[in-house]
DNA sequence: CGGCCGTTTGAGCCACATCAACCGGGGTGG
DNA sequence: CCACCCCGGTTGATGTGGCTCAAACGGCCG
């Protein structure tokens, strides 16, 4: 709230400027007090990097998305920015003017690493979507055991099912640090009356998830462990992919008990076929780092095909 | 398309006529012309009932609805147009003309106990809405087992994600003999483009569909398997209920060897897991019909809470 | 009446869980 | 700067839920 009126009036390089000061200040400070205001320096840096992309009206960033450029080249835009936009062209495939309405009525918000972004049970949350950092949904069981129903990746909206159903059926909290867009009910639900290409959007990213989460469904049903654990690389590893990341070596915040609360197996057993899979030269996983050595040896584990990832076809008749 | 020119004219009364006539034409037939004319009777049935309800602008049903009447009571509507009527009035919450401009696109067909509906990997097929019977999506592996990630009852749309995405990710065929109504895209775009209630139905149906999927990820990973089973059958008696039959006897056309492949489990175990629920006097499953003899000590079993089927919520701020 | 499908029952086995201990690194407090 | 601790990863031993294979049973349909 503090920062929505601070940044109204601004320009961007106020806003930059503004930024900067925090970091050197925060440089001679602790603690505490020092994270509060890196973390308000980096709100007020996105704010900037959303302003300027704002005012310069990215036609040619954008067409060349409808292109389906593999990977968005370098630019001046900035990395929190760059995923989400990357996801409302290729797979939303909204037009320029309505990815700004979109964002003129977004607010900025970091989380810390675990923490709870939405709680289970909670009524209406604004539409969440994740620009940087990772994210899971959960549900805890009665007995204290966790399941990961879904994940999420810079780029990806966070709630739109339960948007759209007014009723949070989960839990979500990160990974790691991230930076969360988040567009409150009572300011979308208009837009989306009057944009109905916003609309579909979330609706088809809904079902993208849904699409996702029947893979999931497969393995937990079918398939033994090392394929699970093989699957799930695969997909996130053509996620980040389409995100923009290098597809071969990338971070990979989770613990082997998160993997294992995705997978439904007890950690020490995802520690044991994990090392199956590096004495197979196909990957290797450690200190947050995943590395993919045999893509195609590892697909064929996973028996994966990403064909449902893609929303390729999707697009062509836009 | 000889049913649609055969009807385009025709009042009620001759819709109900020509059915009559091929009803007795039947009794005198065996074989395959038998069970085509039966066909044809029951199609010309239901479009008489939907044309009879068009006519009568039924805005009480639909007020009743809205009013959250648990169960429509009895009225002259069909039992096959019924079921879908509940669904559009009680989880998609649209108007009474939202209603008819859906109904009035709509193409009627009738399927097989077994048969296929939607092949896995077809290109965009029209939107699927089932009226009568149970169907399931199905994804079948390498190894010829199968996994069944949605199960279907009268009323629900089949494919919301499917149509939204252009692509469809699984198989769906029915478990009993199954009246299916159609609605080919090309019609159907121009209407979500002018009725983004309708949009914003299909989004919400998907949402559904996806909260209950990720039940089912749940106990896949978590639940041992006799709360898998007592889930499940919570589930369906909930939907069934919700759908206007009884809820505590009904009909079950699931075999066991179908139930293993949504739990994930062998045909065995299944068999072995509900004579234990059978012992344990919750519930019996014989020849096709399932009875819960003790409701709490199912929920109990299988940590059971209904919320997440309820669109109450959801309706509260329309 | 015979075949077929769904169900039932038993025996043996394996993938994965659980329990328990140890290791290694990075952050924290003294 | 060191000692500690805590968390994540690693390893071994042992138990078990659910699988597989195999065979018999019962109802339904041709």
């Amino acid at each position: 709230m503090l920062h929505r009126l601070t940044i109204q009036g601004r320009t961007v390089d106020e806003l930059r400027q503004l930024a900067a000061e925090r970091r050197t200040m925060a440089g001679s400070k602790e603690g505490h007090l020092r994270t509060l205001l890196l973390n308000e320096a980096s709100l007020l840096e996105f704010y900037a990097e959303l302003r300027a992309w704002m005012e310069c009206t990215p036609a040619p960033s954008v067409r060349r998305g409808a292109q389906m450029a593999p990977t968005l080249p370098a630019q001046p835009i900035a990395t929190n920015l760059s995923p989400l936009l990357t996801t409302f062209a290729r797979r939303m495939v909204l037009s320029v003017s309505d990815q700004q309405a979109l964002l003129s009525i977004a607010q900025a918000r970091n989380f810390a690493k675990g923490e709870l972004i939405v709680e289970e049970g909670s009524e209406s949350a604004p539409l969440l979507l994740l620009c940087s950092g990772a994210a899971r949904a959960t549900r805890t069981l009665e007995d204290g055991s966790q399941q990961i129903v879904s994940i999420f990746l810079p780029g990806d909206p966070l709630n739109p099912g339960d948007f759209v159903l007014g009723r949070c059926g989960n839990s979500i909290s990160t990974f790691s640090p991230a930076l969360v867009l988040s567009i409150p009910g009572a300011e979308l639900y208009p837009l989306l009356q009057q944009r109905p290409t916003i609309m579909r959007a979330l609706w088809r990213e809904t079902a993208w998830k849904a699409a996702i989460q029947r893979e999931w469904l497969i393995w937990l049903g079918r398939k033994p462990a090392e394929a699970r654990l093989a699957h799930l690389l695969c997909e996130i590893a053509c996620r980040s992919l389409a995100g923009g990341r290098d597809s071969e070596d990338f971070e990979f915040p989770l613990t082997q008990r998160e993997l294992g609360d995705i997978l439904g197996l007890s950690t020490v057993h995802v520690n044991r076929v994990l090392q199956q899979l590096r004495n197979r030269k196909l990957v290797d996983l450690s200190r947050g780092r995943l590395t993919i050595f045999d893509r195609e040896g590892l697909y064929e584990a996973a028996e994966f095909d990403s064909e449902y990832l893609d929303p390729a076809e999707a697009r062509a008749r836009s």
